[in-house]
DNA sequence: GCCGCCTTGGGATTCGATTCACAAGCGCAC
DNA sequence: GTGCGCTTGTGAATCGAATCCCAAGGCGGC
C-alpha cells in the first residue's frame, strides 16, 4: 500500500504542498461536513472543535487534528468559521464539482438509491438509470426514464459520467462492471456483495449492507457473553468496515 | 477504549481462552464468511490462505492472522477446510442465532432492504416492519404486513426484537431511536444520516450512502490532480468507512 | 494597552493494525 | 520411513491512526 512516497510532496513545488490526508480523515470529512451544513441552517457561524466533536460522535482532539490536514483555518480563542470550514471541505471532497453519477441496476435498492435525496443534495447529479431489463427500461423512476445498459458507453461517454453506482444482482455484477469499466467510468459505488476485479487504474468502494449487520450482531453477540461471565466490556467508538478503495494507475 | 483487559482470560478459566478480535479483523470476518459460502457451491472442501486472500480482496498474511485469532484451524501444508472454517465463522458472529429484525421506516430504502435477500440468508430473520404513516400500515412488503409503530414495545417484546435496522427520515432518527431504545432494543443499524445519541449499552452502527460515495469523490479527483502533475499515486487497498459502533454498559 | 481566558495547531507518545519472515508441521511420493 | 515441498501460525518489525498535552495566538474585558 503505497500512498504519495516522500519524495512527491517536495517535487510539486509550484503549488502548495500537497498534504497528505489520512484515509481515516477523509472517512470523516463528510461527516464534519453534514453537521457543519446542519448547524450553518440554525445560523451559527462559529463552532468550536469541541462543539463539532459532539455533533459528530467523535473527540476534539480528532476533529482538530482532522481539520489541521486542510490548513490552519480555525482561530484560537474562538473557532472555526461555519461557512468557511464547508467550503474547505467541499473543495477537499471535490464536492464542487457536480458529478454525474449513473445508477445501474434499478431493482429495489437501485430505486430506493435514485430516490434518495441525500445524493443529488451533496453535488451528486444522478445522470442516468441504467438497467438491462426490457420491463424497466422506459419507464420513470425518480422523474427520470430508465435506459437501457446498452446505451452505456454513449451514456457515459455525452453526459461525462465518472462515478457508477452498481447495484445489480451479485452474479451479474462483475460483467456489468467489466463494462462499466470499458465504457469509460474510473470509480464505482458497489452494492453487490462480491469483490470486484478491475483494472488498477479503477476505484471500487464496497457496501455490503448484510455485512453491516453481521458485525451489529458480533458485537451484540459478545456484550451478551460479557454480562453472563459478570464483566463490563466497552466497544470501541469507531469500528472500520469491510469496504475498500483500490488501486490507481 | 477497554475491550476485556488482560485479567479476564484467565478468569474465564472453564471455557476455552476468550480471544480479543481486533476490530478490523471482525470487519473482514463477513467477507470471507462470503466467499466460502460461494466456495463451498463449487464443492471446494479445501482453501489456502492465498486462494482466500484473492477471492476476498486483501493479502495473504492478514487472513492467516485474522484467522488465527478464532483458533489454530488450519492444517500446515493444505490450507482450511471450508465447511469447518465457514462454522467457525458463523459462531463467532452469531450467525447461528437467528436474530430477529425489525425494518422501522418503510420508505424507499426500507422497503428496498425489506426485499434484499441477504439478510435473510445471513440468519438474519425479518420479523417485523414498522411505519408511523397510517396510509403504510397494513399494505404488504416482501409478503410482511407494515404495522404501525404504536405497536413497537409489543412487537419487540413478542418477538425478542434484538436489532432494529432504522430507515426513517434524518429529522425523525432520533425520536424514533429513543423509542427503540424504550423497547428495549439493544442494537441498531442506522441509516438516517444523523448521529443518533443513545445510552451506552445500545449499539448503532452507522451507515451513510451519500458518505461513501464523497470518499469515492475525494479519491477520484486527488487521483486526477495526481494525473495533472504527472505523478503516479496508488490508493491503499483498504480504506476505513464512517461508521461507529457506539460503547456498552 | 495589558491581562487572563479560551481554543487551536501540532509535536510526542501510545495504541492498534498490517506486513514481514521463518520455524513448525503435515502429507505425499518413492 | 524418510525427505521434500507446501502452507500455516505467530513473534518481530513497521506503519498509520488516535490520543495526549501544551505552547502559541487571538479576543474581550477593564
Amino acid at each position: 500500500m503505497t500512498v504519495e512516497r516522500g519524495g512527491l510532496a517536495s517535487r510539486v513545488s509550484g503549488e502548495r504542498t500537497r498534504r497528505k490526508i489520512p484515509e481515516a480523515t477523509v472517512a470523516r470529512l463528510p461527516v464534519y461536513f453534514r453537521v457543519l451544513l446542519a448547524s450553518v441552517e440554525h445560523k451559527t457561524t462559529t463552532i468550536s472543535s469541541d462543539r463539532l466533536a459532539e455533533l459528530a460522535g467523535v473527540n476534539a482532539a480528532k476533529v482538530r487534528k482532522d481539520l489541521s490536514y486542510l490548513g490552519s483555518y480555525g482561530t484560537r480563542g474562538v473557532g472555526y468559521d461555519v461557512e468557511f470550514l464547508l467550503y474547505q471541505i467541499s473543495q477537499e471532497l471535490g464536492l464542487t464539482n457536480d458529478w454525474a453519477v449513473a445508477i445501474v441496476g434499478i431493482g429495489n435498492l437501485g430505486q430506493a438509491l435514485a430516490n434518495y435525496g441525500g445524493f443529488s443534495a451533496r453535488g451528486f447529479r444522478i445522470a442516468a438509470l441504467l438497467d438491462s431489463d426490457p420491463a424497466k427500461v422506459g419507464t420513470m423512476v425518480a422523474d427520470r426514464p430508465i435506459e437501457h445498459l446498452d446505451e452505456l458507453d454513449r451514456i457515459v461517454h455525452e453526459r461525462a459520467v465518472a462515478i457508477a453506482v452498481l447495484a445489480v444482482p451479485a452474479p451479474a455484477s462483475q460483467s456489468v462492471a467489466d463494462r462499466l469499466v470499458r465504457a469509460g467510468v474510473t470509480s464505482i459505488l458497489n452494492f453487490a456483495p462480491t469483490v470486484l476485479s478491475v483494472p488498477a487504474e479503477v476505484l471500487v468502494r464496497d457496501v455490503d449492507l448484510a455485512i453491516e449487520l453481521q458485525i451489529l450482531s458480533f458485537y451484540h453477540r459478545r456484550r451478551l457473553d460479557s454480562f453472563a461471565v459478570g464483566t463490563t466490556v466497552a466497544v470501541g467508538t469507531s469500528v472500520s468496515v469491510g469496504t475498500t478503495v483500490e488501486a490507481v494507475g
